[in-house]
DNA sequence: ACCTTTGGTTACGTTTTCGTAATGTATCTT
DNA sequence: AAGATACATTACGAAAACGTAACCAAAGGT
């Protein structure tokens, strides 16, 4: 899930952004309105998670013209406790939460969850596709193999790739959408990674001779073979 | 266990607040009824403890509106001997408790105990995995080894910290959200203390050669192993 | 006032991850 | 069929993450 989060208090953007990446959000960040506006509307983001407080174009500002340029993207705003006008400011121009800080980032993330599975449909701990289990909570991922299940040992890369790729069986990404999605930075362009990725993926995976669950596409991208 | 603890007596606060952690809960103080009410709101508290009367909106205006806000949080309300309108009048506005000051924090924990358990479900006292037993009541923790009972010296911060995992075996747990549940929120954001808390606990509750009961998720957290 | 325990911080060695780059193989085009 | 393009596979090394020990401050007990 790609994030765009927008905060100037330095301690609290970084405790935030660390508990974030934990639980597998692709991250992006900045601390000042004019960079988050442009971000904001350069980017398809899932959620965004806007100060009120800010230098340059404010919070509210933001929203303002995001909503006006017809865009939807859920946004929740994170406001000071004595900001009360603010928040309910925030709320007509269309925020879709708000949440005062101090706070804690498990409370954050339940809420970024719930506003996106508004917008997107929800968004289940337990995916399955064939004979794969892929489950968020204790972030294992089986492989059901004559009715035993066999553990799958996966990196965070590897992992968070597959959730991308599972949640949608049968449909083609291309690498770019990968790198948003999975890797989230300014990537070289000439990168490999998303390769070399699929390819670790399919090594853990699946079996010589049999056909791939990986699919490659030419010319495109990789596909989640859809369970027949 | 998240609680907010709302009270104005400086006396009264320390020692229950001292009371509470003892016993493991994190505790959220505040002493000023306008506070309390944002708090309130904007958490999601296990138990709130409302202290009736106080500077700023009193405990029954805090219920009231936290009722009409559609909040269902469990309130149990601290009232003076005297106050026997304020608490019919509270259990009205849907408080689940109260209790008179003054008491003994056993008392009152008694209580949160047992309105948590009625709006969560069961919260057991004894917790069980595999060949460890975890027991609330005495705070101890026993290793079962060939049948006889091993007893565990563990810190408090310890027992926290392993109530907190063994309370969900297998599922895996931020270093952000154990931060956030057995320490509280004002951790410095750069530490490590939870990486060298699990490694005492390794070191208490792990044989060497075997498996370890505490496994890491290398980019994530860690985890209680399930029992197979 | 002294000693002990607790628990957070720092520092450093070890292991793992994963991006890069180089080379090998398949598939398409002309 | 040759060349070109896209994908697969492997190896390597820097950086990140983790484990561990030692240190020290604060709290608690005697």
């Amino acid at each position: 899930m790609h994030v765009l989060f927008v905060e100037d208090e330095p301690k609290i953007a970084s405790f935030v952004q660390v508990g974030l990446k934990e639980q597998g959000f692709v991250v992006d960040y900045c601390d000042h309105g004019d960079e988050a506006y442009s971000k904001a509307l350069e980017n398809e983001y899932d959620v965004i998670l806007l100060d009120i407080m800010m230098p340059g174009k404010d919070g509210l500002f933001i929203l303002k013209h995001l909503r006006q340029a017809g865009r939807n993207t859920p946004v929740i705003l994170l406001t000071a406790r004595n900001e009360l006008d603010d928040r309910l400011q925030g709320l007509n121009l269309g925020a879709d939460d708000y949440i005062a800080k101090p706070f804690f980032v498990e409370e954050l993330v339940a809420r970024m969850n719930a506003v996106a599975r508004r917008s997107v449909g929800e968004r289940q701990n337990l995916v399955t596709v064939g004979p794969f289990k892929l489950d968020r909570l204790t972030r294992t991922v089986t492989y059901d193999f004559e009715n035993n299940q066999q553990l799958v040992e996966l990196t965070t890369r590897e992992f968070n790739l597959l959730e991308y790729l599972m949640r949608s069986p049968g449909r083609v990404f291309t690498r770019t959408q990968m790198l948003e999605h999975v890797w989230g930075y300014d990537f070289n362009p000439s990168t490999n990674v998303v390769d070399v990725c699929v390819q670790r993926l399919r090594k853990k995976i699946e079996i010589k001779g049999q056909n791939r669950w990986i699919e490659s596409v030419r010319g495109v991208g990789y596909r989640f073979r859809q369970a027949d």
